[in-house]
DNA sequence: GTTCTAGAAC
DNA sequence: GTTCTAGAAC
């Protein structure tokens, strides 16, 4: 339930823990303790029981489990009312005859609530092959975008029937065009052109249901289903992207972000979904691929204002970019089944020439759309530098902060290039560099502590505990400590000890202070710069996670093992990645949980608890 | 780095 | 209804 929580541990203290995944589990659980003597005890260990049941509700869920909004668990996991869009709450209608007079091969197949009538498509479909080769996908454009139905379903029949003669060696290979409704004009519309084209039915058709809910609701096995994304790959909006982001749950999300940030359209992107998804789990999708078609609508972003000849060239090309997709991961699939290969493949991995280049060309694709669409033009440093020498320091001054053309690391870019990927810096982030670089314009601010040739002292503008000071090199180049090498030892010695001066100074004024010291490992802000900073964090300025996160869990590096590393190895190796400022939030004192800031910062006010052991070793702690 | 704000959480 | 977070913009 605690999705995104540190799992408990036994160095916390606790003797036992055991991981509950589903109902039963925690009935299975609270019974042995339940059933436990006086005199009885329980080994001691971590007890984590797989998960059998479909999915992993969140705890507010699982607190609202008697509302009746939520389908009952014995039939899965459904969606609430409360998370569905209007247009998804409809009920899927009760299965129709086949229209009458329907003379083409298409077979209109309506959603089911009555598992009998779709016995035979659900025995079919169990088979291995064919779920691995099934396609389902909405009609692009034709909701939101307001493209036209017609010229939409020429498209569609057109591209269709164009992928599978490409493929009418692999016999298996079926494609699907869903739609809610069984009144759907596109349904309509493609049926009847794909009777005039005589496309194989059992190859192509169409089906009236949820896309997210086709296999428990309709009884037909697709493992790769297409979504009708937005350009930025959110979820919300409506219709079928809401559905499916919603229905696929937050992995699904996490997995858009790892493989792109934005579409283009007429572009695909594939994902594949996580085996914790319970979309993945109940309906049995192992892909999602978003698709992004031409927009016809003025209220939506890239409106071609009815250029058809455009648009129906967008949307032909996202029609094939989704077929190319699919087909890439029927190669895979057809790959590991008829390879059995030592090493795994990748879902979208082929393994023919032919595989290999369509591999290429698809990863060209998604790696362009990759991380750099909404990037504004690379900078070098130099002109970084040229950038920013005309402006202040003052870091939250808008005027600058507009004024220089922001910059941000495209490590895409560099890696290609055979150059080594080095961090560029916005704007906003240069404000240390230049005071470092410029003192002197600056000596008037009363922020400024401190100036020596190798550093200099100054209060953070944004303190985030009583106590707040910034020890900041003044060697150029040396940005983070990713940059730190032997050579800084000394800078890095005399910065640790003219942060831990002031330190002691801050400390002459009030004895009950405690202060760390230490590097982001990440910094936000360019010019390495050593945090002092008192651990009250009684601050109006430390306002979210990332802020807490920063300073408390192992993003932050304390100087003496700074120093220790480089010493040892060389340079400072150990730095933690940026994921860890989302975690939970605990005290830094007794390491207990609190659900969010203000809480924790109740709780902190309080906290009287002695640091943890690790913090209390080589002078990572300074106090009177 | 901060500010702003939509939408989630309460 | 208010509080709080997270992501975009700067």
């Amino acid at each position: 339930m605690l999705q995104k929580k540190e799992t408990p541990l036994l160095t916390e203290g606790f003797s036992r823990i055991m991981s509950c995944n589903d109902d039963g589990d925690i009935k299975k659980a609270v019974d042995l303790y339940n059933a436990l003597g006086p005199s009885d005890s329980l080994p001691s260990g971590i007890f984590c029981q797989k998960s059998k049941g479909p999915v992993q509700v969140g705890i507010m869920k699982f607190l609202k489990k008697g509302d009746t909004s939520t389908v009952e668990k014995s039939s899965g996991p459904k969606i609430t009312l409360s998370e569905t869009k209007p247009e998804q709450q409809k009920p899927l209608p009760k299965h129709e005859k086949v229209e009458e007079g329907m003379s083409c091969p298409m077979e209109i197949e309506k959603g089911l609530n009555d598992k009998n009538e779709n016995e035979e498509h659900a025995k079919e479909c169990d088979s291995g092959d064919v779920d691995s080769c099934t396609l389902a996908f909405p009609s692009i454009s034709t909701a939101d975008f307001q493209f036209d139905l017609d010229r939409a379903s020429d498209i569609i029949v057109d591209t269709a029937a164009d992928f599978l003669q490409k493929f009418d060696n692999i016999t298996y290979i079926r494609l699907v065009l869903v739609d809610l409704s069984e009144k759907s004009r596109i349904l309509s519309l493609v049926k009847e052109k794909a009777s005039k084209k005589s496309i194989d039915c059992s190859r192509f058709f169409t089906f009236v249901g949820d896309i997210t809910q086709l296999h428990t609701k309709g009884g037909l096995r697709c493992s790769v289903i297409a979504n009708a994304a937005n350009w930025r790959l959110k979820p919300g909006g409506g219709g079928v992207n809401a559905a499916i982001f919603s229905a696929a749950g937050e992995s699904l999300h996490h997995a858009t972000k790892k493989c792109a940030d934005a579409l283009r359209p007429g572009t695909s992107v594939v994902v594949p979904l996580p085996s914790i998804s319970p979309l993945h789990q109940r309906e049995g999708v192992t892909h999602v691929i978003h698709v992004l078609g031409p927009n016809m609508n003025p209220m939506r972003p890239d409106y071609l204002k009815n250029d058809y000849i455009k648009g129906s060239k967008i949307l032909h090309e996202a029609y094939n970019s989704l077929f190319e997709n699919f087909a890439s991961i029927v190669r895979g699939h057809m790959g590991k089944q008829n390879e059995k290969l030592g090493p795994e493949m990748s879902a979208s991995g082929g393994t023919s020439p032919n595989d290999t280049k369509m591999k290429r060309e698809d990863s060209h694709g998604s790696e362009r759309m990759k991380k750099h669409k909404l990037l504004p033009p690379i900078m070098t440093v130099k002109q970084q530098h040229e950038c920013t020498k005309a402006n202040m320091p003052n870091y939250h001054d808008k005027s600058i902060t507009s004024s220089a053309a922001p910059n941000q690391a495209r490590e895409g870019d560099t890696k290609k290039s055979g150059v080594v990927a080095s961090k560029t810096w916005g704007s906003w982030a240069q404000a240390l560099y230049e005071l470092a670089m410029h003192p002197e314009k600056y000596k008037n601010t009363d922020s400024i502590m401190e100036t020596s040739d190798e550093f200099i002292v100054l209060k953070d503008l944004y303190p985030k505990a009583k106590r707040h000071v910034l020890v900041i090199s003044r060697t150029d180049g040396l940005d983070s400590l990713a940059d730190v090498k032997k050579e800084h030892l000394p800078l890095l010695r005399r910065m640790h000890s003219a942060g831990v001066k002031w330190a002691q100074k801050f400390l002459e004024e009030d004895a009950s202070l405690v202060f760390r010291l230490g590097y982001h490992s990440v910094p936000s802000m360019r010019q390495l710069h050593l945090h002092i900073i008192s651990q009250d964090f009684d601050s109006t300025s430390l306002k979210n996670k990332k802020h807490w996160n920063s300073f408390t869990t192992p993003f932050f590096r304390d100087s003496v093992d700074v120093i220790e590393e480089i010493e040892q190895h060389g340079s400072a190796t150990a730095s933690s990645d940026e994921k860890i400022l989302a975690m939970e939030l605990r005290c830094h004192r007794c390491r207990s949980a609190h659900p969010n800031i203000p809480k924790l910062k109740s709780h902190i006010a309080n906290c009287k608890s002695s640091f943890p052991s690790h913090l209390l070793q080589k002078n990572r702690l300074t106090s009177s």
